[in-house]
DNA sequence: GCGTCCCTACTCGGATACACGATGTCCGAGTTGGGCGGG
DNA sequence: CCCGCCCAACTCGGACATCGTGTATCCGAGTAGGGACGC
């Protein structure tokens, strides 16, 4: 039970999409550049944050991603769902309904209850996930950071967008 | 992002295991016939669970596994944790000391804030599957189910300990 | 008849294949911006 | 000098390989139980 390396990528990315100038995105290829990971593949990741409606992209020479709406209305159960897609991770296969001593379908109106359990572990999880928005995190980092560092940040944008 | 099968196996297992006498044992091969699921795979995570200390062994003829300790002493995060390992869901490879940007190792006093949103995240799906022991799980299937069928249960309990 | 030894059947246990999804890569589609030529 | 067209560079977008983990399987190790043999 792992998630995909995409979902740290965006996180961090999405993080500091909102330092670009309105009309201006910032491509892939630099993107990889900044968190040194493979531009290929992270590509692919921000395909799928595109058709999740998290960021927009634009095509041609300046182009480049942006978020899609403002950063804090996106949280980081929108990315893991964007990323990893909606399905639960515990499967219910029914197999209460299998073997010699199996329920029929019609005693198994109830759902079971195993996997009750664990997909109310699931709603503590995503609920904790869907309350922290990246707003709150890109501020977090902010404050954590030293000025330097955040200069350092917006001047790299600002050679990006040239 | 999927949990492995044997979770769901040997949940419903561990269920059903209080139900061996005292002293005996259920094979393998039985359970899963009684589940109708790979027997030579169901023993890989049964050898997980036993050396989590969640079921004993007992080899030769009339051997098998039975419960380690009392059912209302082994959670669902147990078994999670039996089967898929400790290792957290998210992984943070420190990105942001990566790039032109990177923070030094020096600067990085305090964790990773997307880390720290993840981690917690996964404390409250942890937490909700350490509240939720097998007993209860068993006592709410036994409390829905009709006699017949735990009648019926019973019975081929009985014949596999012979 | 009784005790002991051996043998066999049964079960676990770890080493060994296979498959599918995550990871990583490549080339074509589409768009913008600027350069160049003509007016 | 100004306008418009064309070209080329740049970027996204989806199709194509590769690798690792989950899934599945097999055969050897170990044990208990019973039967046979001897006393």
């Amino acid at each position: 039970m792992q998630l995909g390396k995409g979902v740290e990528w965006t996180a961090h990315i999405c993080a500091m999409l909102p330092l670009v100038p309105p009309g201006r995105g910032l491509s892939v290829d630099a993107l990889a550049d900044y968190f040194e990971v493979p531009s290929a593949y992270l590509a692919k990741q921000m395909q799928l944050l595109r058709r999740a409606g998290i960021v927009q992209s634009v095509r041609g020479k300046g182009g480049g991603y942006r978020l899609a709406r403002p950063i804090d209305e996106i949280s980081l159960l929108d990315l893991v769902t964007a990323i990893e897609g909606p399905t639960p991770a515990f499967r219910c296969t029914e197999i209460r309904q299998n073997g010699p001593c199996g329920l029929k379908r019609k005693d198994c109106r109830r759902p079971c209850e195993i996997a009750s359990a664990f997909a109310e572990a699931e709603r503590a999880y995503r609920a904790a996930l869907a309350s922290r928005s990246l707003a709150s995190i890109a501020q977090e980092v902010a404050v954590n950071a030293s000025p330097e560092h955040l200069l350092d940040i917006a001047g790299w944008v600002q050679r990006q967008v040239g």
